[in-house]
RNA sequence: AGUCCUGUAGCUCAGUUUGGUUAGAGCACUACACUGAUAAUGUAGGGGUCAGCAGUUCAAAUCUGCUCGGGACUACCA
């Protein structure tokens, strides 16, 4: 027996399951039970399980999940190993948190090590959870040995892949200019930058300076015609960093213009140049052509003159004067204060001309390196070279008339701020600078600026030291090597990760923090001798010359990597010195960027399963990765086959030029219903365990998968789960059930023989050359990385030609055949749709098309497997698909659709017989086609016969259309013309057109032959008739008496049927009935009395003019009595 | 600010690659019908400035440019 449920509950369908899947390691096996040597490579992008899922997770992993499982339906074998992040900075602020403590606490009220155990512990703080989750709902990945970024093996791995790179000479020490607080004295990562709130709109002084340009050969042609000083003007909202200029940039295409005016300050006359676009946001339109001998100091419009244009490459090279000489030098004078190009200038605002202070600017700084310019610099108390602000964020003594100032003004307490005369030292430098004839313009300015979220005072960008990874050493391989990825969707790759290469930076791998993987780098104190460590035994060695040389104790042994253990490790150089570990820790996207590796312990151990799972074919995260997990991955790949003759062995072997992945999905996010993002703010989340628990996993990544492309974001609305719950599963599930009651009943166990194909009727072989189409663009679908038009072709399927038209006009034959062998037809044809559903569905909706699946097959075990998941996927056959079968089902379908909606016009209801359709032959092809399929539509439609007619006879009335795109290339221009002219055509004209093949229009300028047009029958005048594109049906709906007879015996039919229903009488229940004889019912009755009694299972049906007890009905009116019992 | 994605019915989405005149589907809503799969189904109906503007074209939801809204990432720089 096939198993019945009392109603779909997919909840719980997804808890037997899983019960099903563990007692029987399904899992296990459907890896073990695929061979080795056809593997499928999945790389997991390792969850930080210190924070809950949410429900994008269930997003994310369901499509992981899905390509996984479909191939191994394709026989692929499939290892997806788990994986932890469990570094980095949202487990140090949650430890914080936690503990009460900030930054600055950790070494004094709290020590490192009890700082990073804490860390230790906090980070798995939800790993149970997360295993919950990702049993539930029903993804697998192996949990039982997943790779830990914590953990010795994995760090060591990390430390092999640096000490490669470091050979390399692709790790190195630099200075960069990076987001800093003064306050908390430390660097600030992107990450930080981008938690909530971190900007915030604030009010400047900012200064337009005046650099007074140098006379000499390169700058002559700007004193042309010119008496005065020639300044070039910039603007800055940050005069505290004028000091420190070494540079302007101005951009190579931008034009700028040499104008001859007054400063607004000292009234002097001067020269100055500026972008040619931001001329009017510095002079009012009134100075233009003013006269200059009338100008008086004071006067609000300042007269000013264009003298020249510039090219901005033509600035390149010009030197001036330094604007605040506090520091300078030989080498200075000689290379900075000199004008650059940069790419970044624009302008947007300003003065197209940006002031540079290499130290202070991220892109000043990369400017300035990439043009020689030095930096403005002093020495501190170890002669080191320091800027000129220091590191609490004051003036150095140098410059003598800020010394300990602080730049900004909010370092300041209230108190201070609050003392009479307080003026920031942004508005003394404006002063100044006014006095001297060095500033054009200051005005107070709104702008976001980044600011601590720890201590909420403004960031300054400050340089620092830091170690990096030279990226851009093999930039055109990444590039190059990106374009054999397959990126879904395309424009990710070619675009954001695209535009992201091209722009490649060296990749600044320190992190001053304690929770990490720590820099394998050990230094001589004095700078001189390096160490890069690549391995633990490496390390145990260099210790052993340590302890000889007597800087570490006797028996030391590292037993974790972390610091501070890490730290207490100091090594011996070849000088006999100290060596320290260089503090840093790395950046946490290494840590995930190296897993190929890592996750295996690679090169140390298990490089058998290394090489066998390199590259990944497959990784799906979200798009937020691009620049992270995805990138990481791609440059670790590509940079380790150009710097490791281990990796460059193994991509000799396995084929691979450089990459770490084949394909990626960069998925969208999940938003609320109303587009919002989901936060913990706005309570607008969705907690995945209640949603699976309500609606069932299937439910869940069924609705995710199909409502929109992976890509696209999705608007996560629950109402939409109980949509595709009703109508994708609720159909097939009463497909199911349908199919069981009477498989049940018949004791049907696909015992019997196959019916040839070609010996089922028409509806079977259509149902079954859909069902191979659908297979095949399923299959191509999955492989294409489109699980979203997968699940939708799906769904199609079974809503609209397997339930909708298969199932309901097949009913008959299930309980009523004439046929034995179309009755088992039937049931062929009914099994095969459901068994290949169930494996067209599995990746997507694992749990229902494994209940699905086994119910069928447990009964008949047609096949040999266990479980949908160590099934194969449905071969496509192409021998069983036909075309012209699947055009004249549609014929019947929209056929039946027109008359049935006729029947509503006239409302005669369906359950009256009418005389006959008459159809108007659109060509030869087509009652030959219609003929084939008559019966379905006769009995759909309960009509009792076709006709067809054809337009010779001379009353079926035509209607022309113009077809567009034929007559566009025909008459261009004149098809407004034509188009009305052929809209005009009357009876005659079609017809002329139709026997003589073309019709000539526009006083004979264009022949319009029948392909130009479109000619459909629009009436049959006396008759109903309806319309669908080409097709037209009319109906005769005169009634006969006979016809009228079998209504009225339908009616009782419907009737005694729905009593035996109230009456919860089985299907199979015989009965003896009793009538009233009513005359409106009773020569119906006598003339389909056998038809009657077959319908409602009667043993006997008399008409009794007696009957008083039964049930009232009512047909037409009449009022009835019916008495049934079982007989 | 830059790069990328996105905007079609009340809601969720097709259609845009390759331009064709009447823009589709499901859900929701209304009415009627059907019913031994029935919390299903059928038929009909209302509901659209295809975000806006301009251009190319005989013809634009579709191609081009600009603008606006939503989102993501990167950056914050004068």
């Amino acid at each position: 027996m096939y198993k019945e449920y009392k109603q779909l509950d997919l909840s719980q369908t997804g808890k037997d399951i899983l019960e099903f899947w563990q007692q029987n390691g399904i899992f296990e096996k459907s890896i073990s039970s695929r061979p080795a040597s056809k593997p499928y490579t999945f790389y997991e992008g390792p969850p930080s399980a210190n924070g809950m899922p949410g429900i994008h997770h269930v997003m994310g992993r369901s499509i992981k999940d899905i390509f996984c499982r479909y191939k191994t339906l394709k026989g692929y074998q499939v290892k997806r190993k788990g994986g932890w992040d469990t570094h980095g900075l949202p487990i140090e602020l949650a430890v914080e948190k936690s503990l009460g403590i900030t930054k600055d606490d950790i070494g004094k009220k709290i020590s490192v090590k009890e700082y990073n155990d804490a860390c230790r512990k906090e980070v798995m703080r939800y790993t149970d959870v997360w295993n919950d989750l990702t049993e539930k709902m029903g993804y697998w990945v192996d949990l039982e040995n997943p790779y830990v970024t914590y953990e010795n093996e994995y760090i060591e791995s990390l430390w092999w892949i640096l000490q490669q790179l470091y050979n390399k000479g692709w790790l190195y020490k630099g200075y960069t200019v990076q987001p800093y607080s003064p306050k908390s004295g430390t660097g600030l990562s992107s990450h930080e930058l981008n938690q909530p709130g971190t900007y915030k709109m604030v009010k400047d002084t900012t200064i337009t300076a005046q650099f007074k340009v140098k006379r000499d050969s390169d700058s002559e042609f700007l004193f042309e015609g010119v008496d005065t000083d020639v300044f070039i003007l910039a603007w800055t909202t940050t005069p505290w960093t004028l000091p420190s200029n070494c540079a302007l940039a101005v951009g190579e295409n931008i034009t700028y213009v040499k104008i001859a005016t007054f400063n607004p300050y000292t009234y002097a006359p001067v020269a100055v140049v500026l972008a040619k676009d931001l001329v009017k946001k510095y002079f009012k339109a009134e100075g233009e052509g003013a006269s200059f001998d009338e100008y008086k100091g004071g006067d609000k419009v300042i007269p000013y003159r264009i003298d020249a244009e510039i090219k901005g490459s033509q600035l390149v090279g010009i030197h001036y004067e330094q604007l605040m000489p506090y520091v300078t030098n030989e080498d200075l004078e000689k290379n900075a204060f000199r004008v650059i190009p940069a790419d970044f200038v624009t302008t947007e605002d300003g003065t197209g001309i940006v002031h540079t202070a290499s130290v202070f600017g991220a892109d000043d700084f990369r400017a300035c390196k990439e043009n020689n310019v030095p930096s403005v610099m002093v020495k501190d108390e170890n002669g080191k070279d320091v800027p000129l602000v220091d590191k609490q964020g004051r003036f150095v003594d140098e410059v003598t008339d800020y010394a300990g100032r602080y730049v900004k003004e909010e370092y300041y307490s209230d108190a201070e701020r609050a003392v009479e005369g307080f003026k920031p030292t942004d508005v003394l430098i404006s002063i100044k600078l006014k006095e001297e004839n060095k500033a054009f313009n200051v005005q107070k300015y709104e702008h976001s600026y980044p600011h601590s979220w720890r201590s909420d005072e403004p960031i300054l960008y400050y340089p620092l030291d830091s170690w990096f990874i030279k990226t851009t050493a093999v930039k055109d391989k990444m590039v190059e090597l990106n374009k054999t990825i397959n990126w879904k969707p395309e424009s990710t790759g070619t675009g954001r990760f695209g535009n992201w290469l091209e722009n490649l930076v060296d990749w600044n791998l320190s992190r001053s923090r304690y929770w990490g993987t720590p820099l394998p780098i050990w230094r001589e104190e004095n700078g001189g001798e390096e160490k890069c460590i690549g391995s633990i035994a490496e390390l145990n060695a260099e210790i052993e010359k340590s302890i000889a040389a007597g800087f570490m104790p006797e028996g030391f042994k590292l037993e974790d990597m972390h610091r501070p253990y890490v730290d207490d490790v100091i090594l011996t150089s070849a000088a006999g010195n100290k060596m320290l570990r260089e503090p840093d820790l790395i950046d946490v996207w290494f840590d995930s960027g190296a897993m190929p590796y890592a996750q295996w312990h690679f090169p140390f151990e298990n490089t058998a399963d290394f090489k066998a799972a390199y590259p990944a074919d497959f990784i799906a995260e979200g798009v937020d990765q691009t620049r992270g997990w995805f990138f990481t991955l791609h440059a670790i790949a590509v940079m380790l086959s150009e710097a490791s003759d281990e990796i460059k062995a193994v991509n000799a072997e396995v084929g691979n030029q450089g990459i770490a992945f084949k394909n990626v999905i960069s998925n969208g996010l999940v938003l609320d219903k109303n587009g919002n993002k989901m936060s913990k703010r706005l309570g607008n989340g969705i907690d995945p365990f209640e949603t699976i628990n309500q609606y069932g996993a299937d439910a869940a990544r069924w609705y995710m998968i199909s409502n929109a492309a992976p890509w696209d974001n999705l608007k996560f609305n629950l109402e939409g789960l109980d949509e595709v719950r009703r109508k994708f599963f609720g159909t097939l599930y009463n497909t199911y059930t349908f199919f069981v009651l009477y498989a049940n009943i018949d004791k049907f166990k696909y015992e019997e023989a196959e019916i040839a194909i070609n010996d089922r009727p028409e509806i079977d072989r259509w149902v079954i050359s859909l069902l191979n189409t659908l297979s095949k663009e399923v299959d191509a679908y999955y492989a294409d990385f489109e699980p979203t038009k997968a699940a939708r072709a799906i769904q199609e399927f079974v809503d609209v030609h397997f339930s909708n038209w298969f199932i309901r006009l097949s009913r008959r034959r299930f309980w009523r055949s004439d046929s034995t062998e179309d009755k088992l037809s039937a049931y062929q044809t009914l099994y095969t749709c459901l068994i290949t559903i169930s494996k067209l569905m599995a990746p997507i909706a694992p749990f229902f098309a494994e209940r699905l699946y086994t119910d069928l097959n447990s009964v008949t075990g047609k096949e040999e497997f266990e479980s949908v998941h160590l099934a194969y996927f449905p071969e496509y056959n192409a021998d069983l698909v036909d075309k012209a079968l699947e055009e004249r089902m549609g014929l019947a379908q929209d056929i039946s659709s027109l008359v049935l909606s006729l029947r509503k016009k006239i409302e005669i209801p369906v359950r009256r017989p009418l005389g006959k359709i008459l159809l108007p032959i659109l060509d030869k092809n087509f009652k030959e086609q219609v003929e084939k399929v008559k019966d379905l539509i006769l009995s759909e439609t309960n009509v009792k016969a076709i006709e067809y007619i054809t337009d010779t006879e001379g009353f079926v009335k035509k209607k022309i259309k113009p077809n567009f795109k034929a007559l566009g290339a025909k008459v261009g221009k004149d098809m407004k013309d034509v188009a009305a002219a052929i809209n005009a055509f009357g009876q005659t004209e079609i017809a002329k057109l139709e026997s003589e093949g073309s019709i000539l229009l526009l006083d004979g300028k264009y022949a319009i032959t029948t392909t130009d047009v479109e000619i459909i029958a629009e009436d049959v005048p006396g008759w109903q008739v309806a319309n669908l594109g080409k097709l037209t049906v009319a109906l005769d709906v005169t009634l006969t008496e006979e016809l009228k007879q079998e209504g009225i015996s339908r009616e009782l039919v419907n009737r005694v049927q729905n009593l035996r229903k109230s009456k919860e009488f089985e299907v199979t229940d015989k009965i003896i009935v009793r009538v009233s004889d009513h005359p409106y019912i009773g020569e119906a009755v006598k003339n389909n009395l056998s038809y009657i009694c077959a319908e409602i299972l009667a043993d006997s049906l008399v008409l009794d003019n007696e009957l008083t007890e039964g049930d009232k009905v009512e047909i037409d009116g009449n009022e009835i009595l019916i008495a049934i019992s079982k007989s």
